[in-house]
DNA sequence: GACGAGATTCGAATCGGTTCGACTACGTAG
DNA sequence: CTACGTAGTCGAACCGATTCGAATCTCGTC
């Protein structure tokens, strides 16, 4: 089952075989012919750890995701999935590293023991260690998101302060003039996370620019959180007549919350916000929302990254992806007192 | 950076570093701290293709999971992650690769390239060529979920037929007499799913046990099925006072049908069902249901692979896992009209 | 004082591919 | 007719680890 076994059954050498496979040197078509044959017999492939050790790449790519025990999001599932299928595509597989805490070993054997040709990360900080520690390791790497210092790494990211201030402005225009964000966590903006810090900012700055009133409150990344969330806002800031949010693990619980205080939408609230269209279009009425597009985020990333192994001293590049808003049935004018 | 250098920089030899990283020989104390030296110094690890090369296994686990077109299923995410989390605990690596399609490049890469030491497989058929594919191949694989001819073969699944019969036999206690069964999607069960079928038999069964009057329902994966089925259920049997489900995906949409057609939980009508915990928990009144430990069977699948690896001639065992219901909020006493 | 056991170390072979240099045969240009 | 380029093939070296056999040295024992 090894290419000296095939060598042997069609009678040739191991390198003719070699070469007839890879075609970097002429094999006359009779040779080709009766080794294909012999392959196509035994249902030969070669060994992909003894390719790997003699060409110095292992045609794998490593996905660093969340550690398991913190649920996956719809979002950062849909990335997975597209890296996957855009290496598939481009005949790689994918090595699967959780990650996120401190030292992981899974983490440190992908990258010194050269198991992968680059790395994709997904989540990550504003100051993130991992990223400084592939930069000295010189593997190639590709970040979904990015750090407070990005200059010289690449990355892919939904711009979330241009997102964010597009719906507020979209709400201004309506006339809304008390806008509430619907942020991530607590915890994940004490942690540094570059969404939710960035989501704030672009919010902050198009309210003072509209000069409205603006409340920012975080929200935990589950239904019930939502729900809570919403009857806090209704009853400490009745004066909100929008919402935009980023937050879409806590929509089903907003949606709970509506229905539960009986509030119309639009007409007695606008929503507007950031989401997956799988999301918005899920929401009732459907959600007037930037559609954040992941499968096309993990091509992305899995092309810069094939770009950067390929001529590792290029100079980066970066995607700022900042989808239109479509506009569904969330937001309408107003309600005038 | 390679076992070469370090053995010069100690001043030994390239197979007395070998012992001494692995122990199987003795090595004096001495030389052993300084080669550790060495090693923290450069931070060196193995190269894991040359690893792999000469001990013929690479210390990675394959897991073959439906292509990202297909959006995966909240439980199957839940696999994904678990099985994950479990393989790094054994200080193994996981390779992802999407199948189910015809065109499995991945999937013949992962097994005759042996890059894998053995394979999950997620959403299996009750036919199932890629089980045929691999028991031929001679490499050792776990399924999640098993086959219509199980015999032979490891897996871990959830028993849905004895999972929906119990639920069947607990609202036929609170008097229910018309039992609705909201079943995974038409094609799927055309396709040879096996939960739906199972489902679908073991309701069959309890329901024939019980004397009661029992209608099946297939419903699309996804929130606006779910929606819709309800509407339907309503309108053209309206007897029906209990519904049992195993279609998460679905639950949402159940959830706005009901508010929308405002009906009362569980006064007018009973809901149980087989869900993760996390979905049970998240629906309004919370949901009577047996919980699927996700967690838990992808710890299994991998134990029960590393087994296989282990002694690959071994009796092949599986788990067939039917946890209790939980008695939540969503079930009571059939309406007496 | 010789001998066997065990500790410690080294050199060489091996895993399964790829690739370089060399060799043969055959045309063709000069 | 000779020289040379080229297609086609082979043998050997190499990638970076592990592991076997053998060599050396140190003790304890009879």
């Amino acid at each position: 089952m090894n290419i000296g076994e095939i060598a042997r059954r069609a009678g040739v050498s191991r390198s003719t075989v070699s070469y007839a496979l890879s075609g970097r040197r002429s094999v006359s078509a009779e040779t080709k012919q009766r080794i294909q044959a012999v392959i196509d017999e035994i249902g030969y492939r070669p060994n992909a750890a003894a390719r790997a050790l003699k060409e110095g790449r292992t045609r794998t790519l490593g996905l660093v995701i969340p550690p398991a025990s913190l649920r996956l999001t719809d979002m950062q599932l849909g990335f997975v999935a597209s890296v996957v299928e855009a290496a598939a595509h481009a005949d790689l597989d994918v090595l699967l590293s959780p990650s996120g805490g401190d030292h992981d070993r899974s983490f440190e054997r992908l990258i010194s023991g050269r198991r992968v040709d680059g790395i994709i990360l997904m989540e990550i900080r504003l100051e993130d260690e991992r990223v400084t520690r592939l930069q000295q390791e010189a593997l190639p790497f590709v970040t979904i998101g990015h750090t407070a210092h990005p200059q010289g790494t690449c990355w892919v990211d939904v711009d979330y302060a241009e997102l964010v201030a597009r719906s507020v402005h979209h709400l201004a225009d309506l006339g809304h003039r008390s806008i509430a964000l619907l942020n991530r966590s607590a915890e994940l903006v004490a942690a540094g996370y570059g969404p939710a810090h960035r989501a704030q900012a672009g919010f902050a700055e198009a309210v003072v620019l509209r000069g409205l009133s603006g409340i920012e409150l975080p929200c935990a990344d589950d239904p019930a959180a939502g729900e809570e969330w919403f009857e806090q806002l209704r009853e400490r800031h009745p004066e909100v007549t929008a919402v935009t949010t980023i937050n879409e693990a806590a929509l089903p619980g907003l949606q709970r919350g509506i229905e539960r205080l009986n509030v119309a939408i639009p007409r007695e609230l606008s929503i507007a916000g950031v989401a997956a269209r799988h999301w918005a279009e899920g929401f009732r009425p459907q959600l007037t929302a930037a559609d954040v597009p992941t499968l096309e985020m993990g091509a992305h990333a899995v092309e810069l990254l094939l770009e950067r192994i390929a001529a590792p001293t290029s100079a980066p590049r970066h995607l700022l992806l900042a989808p239109p808003i479509s506009l569904r049935d969330s937001t309408g004018p107003a309600r005038t007192n």
